[in-house]
DNA sequence: GACAATATTGGCCAGTCGGTCAGATATTAA
DNA sequence: TTAATATCTGACCGACTGGCCAATATTGTC
């Protein structure tokens, strides 16, 4: 357990899915167009992901962990909460960009599990930890004398809100949406909110 | 063509397949599914919609037209730009309180969506529709001298944004959003972009 | 009441998919 | 070397689905 091998065919396995759902859409996405496009055999996905849900967690963590360890990682080196907060914003966009199949398949299997009691929890505590890092950054920006005083829970929802809406606009029509105007856009609109 | 019949027909499909869709999710709603809750035979689905897409298409126009009239209505008894954008993001929240069935399954239908070619530009014609409604108040309300000069297009994008991705929060939990509140911190975000 | 048009039913079929499994092959341990 | 374990294959199966259609029922018209 924990091989090497594991761990280099479960990566390959998730990246051909996200290429995969990417192109074609999670319901045309079957186990063995996944087999196909990474060129092993179909039975080699159940050995290592017991069942396709399984694999679309494995899918969707994926993602998110990508996600926000860039936008940690980017954040860190901001000193100002307005910093951080326009950090994280840009590390959103900046990631986006860089991974758009990545995206493209979220989005896809997101609203595919949105009906799913088991999942349902799974997901919205993904969610607070996006809106959770907005929420921190705004409570020590307003202790710290940075912003005015904001309800930090609906400023930081608002903020992930405006994130994730502009990234289906793109999702939908990429030429509709220019992403570093977005970013510049969201992270101006964080500033009129906070000071 | 046209008869009574065919209308309510087809309306008690749309009905139920938004119902049954919401419930157990697209990937999980069989044509069976419908005709069983609707309580008709499941070929008289194909009769009045020539494919499952065609019956899709129907729901998602449905949904969007049924917003897209309220916000129109509810925008037409302000007077000032910044009253009818209120009353449009008011709309909104006040359309996903009373329906939230019909926004499960227009979430979990749209991503199905995003990545069939022919829909594609469908659906962006869509969203320009929505965008389109505050950036035209946006600019008019410019000319008037009651916004200052701000890109009207960015905005216009940036608070469809934040009414999008703020839906979605609440599609996956329910609890996490108080819609009236959100509803009023969006409103406030746009007076603080437009003043 | 006769007759066409419209509306409705439910069974059928070909195709697809997720998951299983017996067995082949490769790797490791003893 | 050999045994044991891990990895991998591809055929197979039961379940399900969308679309089709022949048959039946209902409605409208003269």
């Amino acid at each position: 357990m924990g091989s090497f091998i594991e761990k280099i065919r479960k990566e390959q396995i998730v990246n051909t899915a996200i290429m995969t759902i990417a192109r074609n859409g999670f319901i045309n996405t079957s186990l063995e167009d996944i087999a196909r496009n990474a060129e092993i055999s179909k039975g080699i996905i159940s050995y290592y992901f017991k069942t396709k849900d399984t694999l679309i967690c494995s899918v969707i963590n994926r993602i998110m962990d990508d996600l926000q360890e860039e936008i940690i990682e980017k954040a860190a080196v901001e000193s100002t909460c307005s910093g951080k907060i326009a950090a994280g914003i840009t590390a959103n966009f900046d990631y986006m960009a860089e991974n758009r199949q990545a995206i493209v398949a979220f989005v896809d299997l997101w609203s595919s599990i949105s009906t799913k009691d088991d999942k349902h929890d799974y997901n919205s505590r993904v969610y607070e930890k996006c809106i959770g890092f907005f929420k921190r950054l705004i409570a020590a920006g307003m202790e710290k004398g940075e912003f005015k005083q904001v309800d930090s829970g609906l400023t930081a929802s608002i903020i992930q809100a405006a994130i994730d809406g502009m990234m289906i606009q793109w999702i939908f029509n990429e030429q509709s949406v220019d992403l570093r105007r977005a970013s510049g856009g969201i992270i101006h609109m964080a500033e009129r909110l906070l000071r």
